[in-house]
DNA sequence: TGAATTATTTGACATAGGTCAAAAGAAACC
DNA sequence: GGTTTCTTTTGACCTATGTCAAATAATTCA
């Protein structure tokens, strides 16, 4: 999905506000597995993904990758916390496809809240929307089984599985691969 | 913490502004224990919470209570995907203690979104700080020890443990009770 | 294509935290 | 103030899922 038909249809933008908005926009092919942001780092950008799926994820003891959310075409994908507070990043961020994103600043997207109410609005209920997603993954992890937070997944992100790793997936549904690969092998 | 200041302090409204918008909300005195909203029903009102501490939670099987977020002084109560998305709430609200709270109804607050663009930053402001939080509960659930948990919670809610029943934080931190009750006589 | 690398599956065993039951302590109420 | 009710603690035992290790299977790339 672009980014112009995904703002339109969120909420209703003049045509001139739209075209503003999207020209604070910047297009970026990026290569997979590259980092987009590192662990410490403020991230600098937000970016909405054309094309590609991005993952965000953090190092364990042992260099253990814990992959802590996916991304998929039609979202923005960013080190939430640290894009809007300004604060050192938890996560690395990277694609695992190589992808096409459209990306803002800090700067340009305070700009662009500041100048057209209708952007705050779309920030508001991108943050809402984003809110009730965690809140259900956290339901997820807290109150089910490892076999229903696996439905859980298939349902927040249909088609993921076919996308990455199971090691990925394990780790975000907090369990380890060889738990997620019995599951696989005893759900039909 | 009253509303007029917490509101002055999280975006300079004007004064005329902020009169218009508090004169949209009602004064509430809520007793202990009274659901605010049950599960099943759509939440109606956003309340903001002078004085009391509030939960929401949810019935599991044989009728176990699961508490799922504590709410304090100077913060904004909701079942909050039930109240944006007027979708029927997953989740029992009730207060601890007898509160005084001020309310104000979805069509008041959209039309206040409406009508003062401060007023949209202001709940685009709320929704991320609430993602944060749930984004860091989500974080303690998925990787900590029931112990770090235990300290987690103790940083997030300080002082709760005297306000609300062990067996309310075991749930809201996804143990039993008798596992936070062994935690305390361990942690000094 | 075939060797090297990486990902997934399988098996044997360990453990944090759960369940169930009962005792001890607090709080509420007549 | 003593009885009832609710909350917290303690103990014995259990289980879902983790850990470690090794065997397959799938990808990557020379």
């Amino acid at each position: 999905m672009s980014l112009t038909h995904y703002l339109k249809n969120t909420v209703p933008f003049p045509a001139e506000e739209l075209a503003d908005i999207i020209s604070h926009f910047e297009r970026e092919s990026v290569q997979k597995n590259k980092p987009l942001v590192r662990e410490g780092q403020v991230c600098a950008k937000l970016y909405f993904i054309e094309k590609g799926v991005g993952r965000s994820y953090s190092l364990k003891e042992a260099g253990k990758e814990v992959t802590q959310w996916f991304f998929v075409e039609g979202q923005f994908m960013s080190s939430i916390e640290s894009f809007f507070q300004q604060n050192p990043s938890l996560y690395y961020l990277e694609m695992l496809e190589n992808a096409v994103l459209y990306s803002i600043t800090r700067e340009k997207l305070d700009l662009l809240f500041a100048r057209y109410h209708n952007m705050e609005k779309l920030g508001r209920l991108l943050s809402t929307e984003m809110l009730t997603r965690v809140a259900n993954k956290l339901n997820a992890i807290q109150f089910q089984t490892a076999r229903e937070r696996h439905d859980y997944m298939l349902a927040e992100f249909p088609n993921i599985a076919n996308r990455v790793a199971l090691g990925h997936i394990a780790s975000y549904l907090g369990m380890t691969q060889e738990t997620l690969s019995r599951i696989r092998r005893a759900n039909p």
